[in-house]
RNA sequence: GGGUUCGUAGCUCAAUGGUGGAGCAACCGGCUGUUAACCGGAAGGCUGUUGGUUCAAGUCCAACCGUGCCCGCCA
């Protein structure tokens, strides 16, 4: 039996075997030191010349990273190591060898591409490690959540032979010689299925096929569902809130060490714990028009401010290149001069980042500036209103034309459904869309003709209005875009093990 | 689908139209209780493809192929 990096502390100053990969070694005359990772953890491993002997040392010296082994040896508590613990290594076991593994210790040094290419390996790298970790955590609190609050799981199928929201591009398959299409939203069967348990969530795969190429969308990714009968869009609302601040909460208690892995700053997450601010659509335009202030934010000073920060750190950074070559011009030992020409190298790329800011800010402005009413929010619209409020914001009230046929309209005002949004801040955006569902059969019937969507194929759905109609809501999560929020990472390909998006099917 | 950036060594990037360089990785040697970054050596290239301008093209022009980023669509 062998034990694992993560529970190695209840092993100190015994003998303890660990099975798993070199993630990168340094070797010495006397010591070789191997930074183990086992899938649960990192350690390090010493191996001494005087603990081995000449033969098994030589053997030692031979080993790349990631090859594969198992180590026996006592464990040592050493404040210097990350974990707080090392392995004496007495004796270990090659398993398998990795000679000229692709993919460097720090993945940071790759381009996309690169490390695209070859998924199946950069899931070893240690981002990509914390980040699945922390995927996981959100996968098993959204279940923790769901099931302490009463909720049932039930799965929506995944062939469908309606277009649901009938706005999407789906993807067509043959089934058994009839044309169907796979699931890209499972919230219709999510009403059938939470007039039958009260409150139901669905948890599976969903599909879009779009050619969408952005940071924020895949063509296959995991969505989260909940339905729930006798609730209202303010019950919905308070719902969101309750289960975003869930969520991440347990993830900033059950993932210290991924979250510090990746860099997050996690007070940006506390920002959870306050209440969630909640804004018409009516309001958060006024908003983004500049037209009003959140505590003293004006959305359109604020980008204005930003885009003028941008352009000092900017001229602060060439500065600072420049210094630098001038330094290292005027002559430089090999280390300090390697130093500096990677800085600048760094540099570089921050400025290329902040210049891209630079160029994108006036658009924002404009777009925000000019937004017409009745329109969806883009992106940078997203952006610029998460950016006025300290905590996730949640939009309700939309205009009934921008949302699907589904959504109850406002009492007195049928331009108006009750739908409602929730942004992430720091320009994560839409994480959360959800409704109150129509619960009117005639309406229904009239919203059906006007989406232009095929009668029969919705005569089962319209039973549920037929048979004991009740008010209902419910929401849909992406979870690659909580994730994403949660790790602070820049694009979704790195949430989920193997993205499946708009020209990458392989690996 | 629209806009834009860029294709140079295995990787990441340099190179006022004038003899293509560096760091990392890999290889060899030295140092070292080290923790991405020690010291030295040698090695690595038809500069994405095709055509054009020029005495001269990695650099300018055109087309194509590929990639990144931004927008649209959405979760």
């Amino acid at each position: 039996m062998h034990q694992y990096i993560s529970g190695l502390s209840a092993h100190e100053g015994q003998q303890a075997t660990l099975k798993g990969w070199v993630y990168n070694m340094r070797v010495s005359k006397t010591n070789i030191f191997i930074e183990l990772r086992d899938g649960s953890g990192f350690l390090q491993c010493v191996i001494s010349l005087d603990e081995v002997g000449e033969e098994a040392f030589e053997s030692a010296k031979r080993l790349s990273r990631e090859a594969s082994l198992s180590l026996t040896g006592e464990v040592i508590k050493d404040e210097k190591q990350i974990g707080g613990y090392e392995l004496r290594v007495t004796s270990f076991e090659i398993y398998g060898q990795s000679p000229e593994f692709p993919i460097q210790a720090n993945e940071t040094v790759h381009g996309v591409r690169h490390l695209a290419d070859r998924r199946h390996l950069w899931l070893r790298s240690k981002r990509q490690w914390a980040i699945m970790r922390v995927r996981n955590r959100v996968i098993m609190a959204i279940h923790e959540f769901f099931q302490e609050e009463g909720f049932v799981q039930m799965d929506a199928p995944i062939f469908t032979g309606n277009a649901c929201e009938g706005t999407t591009d789906l993807f067509e398959t043959d089934f058994f010689g009839q044309p169907a299409y796979i699931s890209q939203s499972g919230q219709l069967y999510g009403e059938a299925m939470a007039m039958a348990q009260g409150k139901i969530y669905t948890f599976g795969p969903t599909f879009r096929a779009e050619k969408s190429n952005t940071p924020r969308h895949l063509a296959e990714f995991w969505m989260i569902e909940p339905e729930m009968a006798f609730y209202t869009n303010e019950m919905n609302m308070d719902l969101i809130e309750k289960f975003a601040r869930f969520v991440v909460n347990s993830c900033l208690e059950k993932c210290k060490v991924e979250l510090e892995t990746l860099g997050r700053d996690t007070s940006r997450l506390e920002m959870v714990n306050k209440p969630f601010p909640r804004v018409s659509y009516d309001d958060s335009i006024k908003i983004l028009r500049g037209e009003m202030d959140v505590e003293g934010k004006n959305a359109i000073a604020v980008q204005e401010k930003d885009l003028a920060d941008a352009k000092v750190a900017i001229e602060e950074k060439k500065a600072d290149i420049e210094a630098r070559e001038k330094a290292i011009k005027a002559g430089m030992k090999k280390g300090p001069r390697k130093f500096n020409e990677s800085k600048i190298l760094a540099l570089r790329s921050e400025i290329a980042d902040l210049e891209e800011l630079c160029r994108n800010i006036p658009g924002w402005i404009e777009s925000a500036a000019n937004f017409k009413h009745g329109e969806d929010f883009g992106d940078s619209d997203e952006k610029l209103l998460t950016r006025v409020f300290d905590a996730p914001v949640m939009v309700y009230n939309w205009p009934t034309k921008v949302k699907a046929f589904y959504m109850k309209e406002v009492d007195g005002d049928p331009d108006y459904v009750k739908g409602v949004d929730l942004l992430a801040p720091d320009g994560f955006g839409e994480i959360v869309g959800g409704s109150e569902r129509e619960t009117d059969l005639d309406v229904l019937l009239r919203k059906i003709k006007e989406h232009d969507l095929p009668m029969e194929e919705f005569e089962w759905y319209l039973d549920l209005r037929r048979f004991g109609s009740v008010p209902h809501s419910g929401f849909g999560l992406g979870l690659e875009r909580m994730v994403r929020w949660v790790c602070d990472i820049h694009h979704l390909r790195e949430t989920i093990p193997f993205p499946r998006r708009y020209g990458r099917l392989l690996p």
